[in-house]
DNA sequence: GTTGAAACTGTGATTGT
DNA sequence: ACAATCACAGTTTCAAC
């Protein structure tokens, strides 16, 4: 994977923070001109380093107060892992990394109750036929801050 | 916490997958006009529901490949912990939630090298005082995907 | 919520360094 | 190759309705 130059570090890290800053507004605050900066995020978006653009959502106002961490092992280890594949079309899934360690993945999941992780749990298992174990997390002092390149 | 109408959700989900679209695109998916967008959008900013806009960033580039999580808890367990406030100030970390269980907070890191992870794991130590358990991440299937309002 | 008008921004072509 | 300038289309923003 190349790097990027300290110019494009410096667009990046603005856009981490405030993914709808004005290419104007970049542009004063790198020294270059508004369409130098253009033409810099386009190459940064089209090389992949820029990935995309969300809006941070406060969960609990969209009714998805409850927040846990899902690590999963297969009932079966002597079968080929394909958890990611098998539950990518479960949608309370925001994250799903693999880990080293006792578990083979670990997955950040949205729930409306602990009824619905009760439920989800039981759809994780059955779908990738894997055992579960839940952290729940109980507030969160801060999150998704930009990277401090 | 109160709740969002059901044309607001629209909206959020539509924001939560793409940051930068724009008013006149958002009026002609939910079949309202760019200002009413606009004003929706601003209300959703001012209460909170929307936190603010990210670009989502591919961390390898940024030459930051090795993502891990820590968890922690603190050496003496009699003192109030009040490890956010102080790590908050480490920029090495992305999220940082309160769980229930074994230890008190679940953070995520980005760093460059398992050296530098070795060096962040000593100052998170001696910052907050607390022992750490690690889980290193290999690879990440998916992350950050929207909410399915 | 809608319409419409004014200011600003995004975008591409062109030119200069 | 990269940046600056200009011109136009599209967007944001704020009135008044």
């Amino acid at each position: 994977m190349t790097g990027v130059e300290d110019l494009d570090r410096q667009i990046v890290r603005l856009l981490a923070s405030n993914g709808r800053m004005s290419y104007t507004e970049l542009g004063k605050l790198t020294g270059l001109s508004t369409s130098a900066v253009h033409q810099r995020v386009r190459r940064l978006e089209q090389r992949g380093i820029i990935k995309g653009y969300a809006a941070v959502v406060d969960y609990e106002a969209l009714d998805l107060p409850l927040t846990a961490f899902i690590s999963i092992k297969p009932i079966d280890p002597s079968q080929p892992d394909d958890s990611p594949d098998l539950l990518q079309d479960v949608p309370e899934i925001e994250d799903c990394h693999s880990v080293a360690g006792d578990e083979n993945y670990l997955l950040k999941v949205r729930v409306t109750s602990p009824r619905a992780l009760e439920e989800l749990l039981a759809r994780i298992r059955s779908k990738a036929n894997v055992s579960t174990r839940s952290l729940i997390v109980l507030s969160t002092p801060y999150e998704h801050r930009p990277p401090a390149v």
